[in-house]
DNA sequence: ACAAAATGTAATATATAGTTGACATAATGA
DNA sequence: TCATTATGTCAACTATATATTACATTTTGT
């Protein structure tokens, strides 16, 4: 399921997909697909994300 | 770095690291590995082990 | 309308998450 | 003490997260 959160949150901190990706260190693909949500990625990743996005892992991550 | 508070949650709810595996659906090793914290699960996986557990991502998998 | 940037999406390759089976030691209870 | 269960750890395997390259489409600014 689409990551909706964090695309929101992305935009709110006015980056674009390539300088996510570059500032938590992965390729643009992973931060579309994650954004895209047909995938999974590792915990390290995410928070990383999160510290990049000032949000918390049950802000961007959480799912019921 | 070892992950103390899952530990802890796993022991608040008397559970064995083998009951919680079959629990979220891996392996004993696979919990032995996170709990000991030499790597790095999948988002996905942390998140059936904190619905296990009821506790939340930020709770168990936050890292400052 | 045009150009540039951003996004979506393949295919192939590599690193690593997670499995399986096995064995050793520590902890627990009878 | 003895048997059982829980935990730690290793090696070899399989599944999948992530990289790289490439190209198409959509968005945005001028």
């Amino acid at each position: 399921m689409k990551n909706l959160n964090m695309k929101a949150a992305r935009a709110g901190k006015d980056l674009s997909q390539q300088q996510l990706a570059e500032i938590v260190g992965v390729s643009r693909q992973t931060i579309n697909a994650i954004e895209k949500g047909d995938y999974n990625p590792t915990i390290r990743l995410c928070i990383q994300i999160c510290k990049a996005l000032d949000r918390t892992l049950d802000e961007l991550f959480w799912e019921e």
